[in-house]
DNA sequence: AGTCTGACGTACG
DNA sequence: ACGTACGCCAGAC
């Protein structure tokens, strides 16, 4: 699976930037819309686009996504491969992670992390 | 303004 | 592999 380069869609971008939201917030969910489907990132990753280490903040974002799922926040997982968590429950976590064609492991853990890297 | 709490991560026994 | 401890930073209170 390569990781094909995905617009990130005006319109939600634009929902976004009007939203009432932190600046933080608004860069992390707009790095996280760059993310093609099929591909994961990690909370850390995230946080390192945004220059910045506040990993810790970028999960509190996600739990608190008023775009979920358009904004893609089942996209994001743990550095050491797990899973996470997800607003919605992990269930539906990795129901659509699945559907995107991600592999998850019996232990709920990602298979190819080292591919994460956009 | 101070303190606490996370969908986290690293280091160390 | 496992638990504990501590660091990290923004947001909530």
């Amino acid at each position: 699976m390569s990781a094909k380069y995905t617009t990130v869609n005006k319109s939600l971008r634009d929902k976004i930037n009007n939203a009432d939201l932190s600046d933080f917030a608004k860069r992390c969910y707009l790095e996280l819309c760059k993310v093609p489907a099929g591909n994961v990132t990690t909370y850390k990753n995230l946080a390192r686009k945004m220059n910045s280490r506040a990993y810790r903040a970028v999960g509190t974002c996600m739990a608190n996504n008023p775009f979920i799922p358009e904004v893609p926040c089942h996209r994001v997982v743990n550095s050491n491969g797990q899973l996470g968590g997800y607003a919605l429950g992990i269930k539906k976590k990795i129901a659509l992670l699945k559907a995107e064609g991600v592999q998850i492991s019996k232990k709920q853990t990602i298979q190819d992390l080292k591919e994460v890297v956009i």
